[in-house]
DNA sequence: TGACAATATTCGTTATAACGGATATATTTA
DNA sequence: TAAATATATCCGTTATAACGAATATTGTCA
């Protein structure tokens, strides 16, 4: 036991239960990632990437830069600066809309494709190797607490 | 419904749990970070640094800066820099150890102590407010998980 | 003592996140 | 039509993360 319990207090506040669920979230989602970003390294891909192209898979249709930029808080230089990248590498591909000629729709390419399947199945191993002993109860339960957390996030 | 669901099964698979569980824990560190990250802002302190002070914060003694590295897998030279860049604003200081004389520690200053008081308060009712809802019984359940979750990572 | 290992540093590089400001284009609305 | 708005872009800036390579200092051990 420690001598100087009256200091420690004084720089040191109990944590509330609010901030040791923040931590323990922090710490585990850095420690589960960084085997993610190991596997993003072989495919020269930040995770920043990955996650867009991965939004992008999801919507064949593609989706307006100011769409993706909203879903990452990022602003839209930014995000026009983050397409580019992928573009230069035929990732995605970018078009101006007919509709509304002011959006340009980004959309990922057969080979942005390619390269997301490259990695879903390394991908899923390495999170089924990370958390596969929590058993199919517990996972639920967690992703039902994380979405509940979400839910009422202002 | 969508006509496609012969092309999707290809290109995007049935996330498994394990998988689930992760992205909705980045999604929901993410959105909860966000907060935090303005509040740093106010003090020019980068999500890095602010963590760096905390770990200080629980070593009166220092920490040589291998062990700071080496609890967030940061190269030894980037380390270093860090530090410096925490140094030059007085908020740690640097000494060389007596004993194994190889080795530096790092401690927090006065200064950084004060910094980090600062924030507490503000940190606090930031996680208060974006998790309060959640209720005792169903944070000490999320805590759990995540520890579990934690503990069995290779 | 001499060879090796451990620790921290310095130096240089590249890529990127994050910010501010300005501009181009197209749409909407007064 | 003219003004205001929305969307995306271009430009430049700074700070930093991440990497490789080399060096200095100290400790350990044959």
């Amino acid at each position: 036991m420690r001598r100087s319990t009256h200091t420690e207090t004084k720089t040191r506040p109990a944590p509330c239960l609010e901030e040791s669920a923040f931590l323990e979230m922090s710490r585990t989602t850095d420690l589960l990632s960084r085997r993610v970003s190991l596997l993003l390294r072989t495919e020269e891909l930040s995770s920043t990437q990955y996650n867009v192209l991965r939004i992008l898979r999801g919507v064949q249709e593609g989706l307006p830069c100011g769409e993706i930029g909203s879903r990452m808080i990022t602003r839209d230089p930014d995000i026009t600066r983050l397409l580019d990248r992928l573009e230069k590498r035929s990732l995605i591909s970018r078009c101006r809309e007919t509709k509304d000629r002011r959006m340009v729709m980004a959309r990922i390419t057969p080979e942005g494709l390619q390269l997301l399947s490259r990695m879903d199945e390394p991908v899923r191993e390495a999170h089924h190797a990370q958390l596969g002993h929590l058993g199919r109860e517990h996972l639920k339960a967690l992703i039902g607490l994380l979405q509940t957390a979400r839910a009422e996030v202002v």
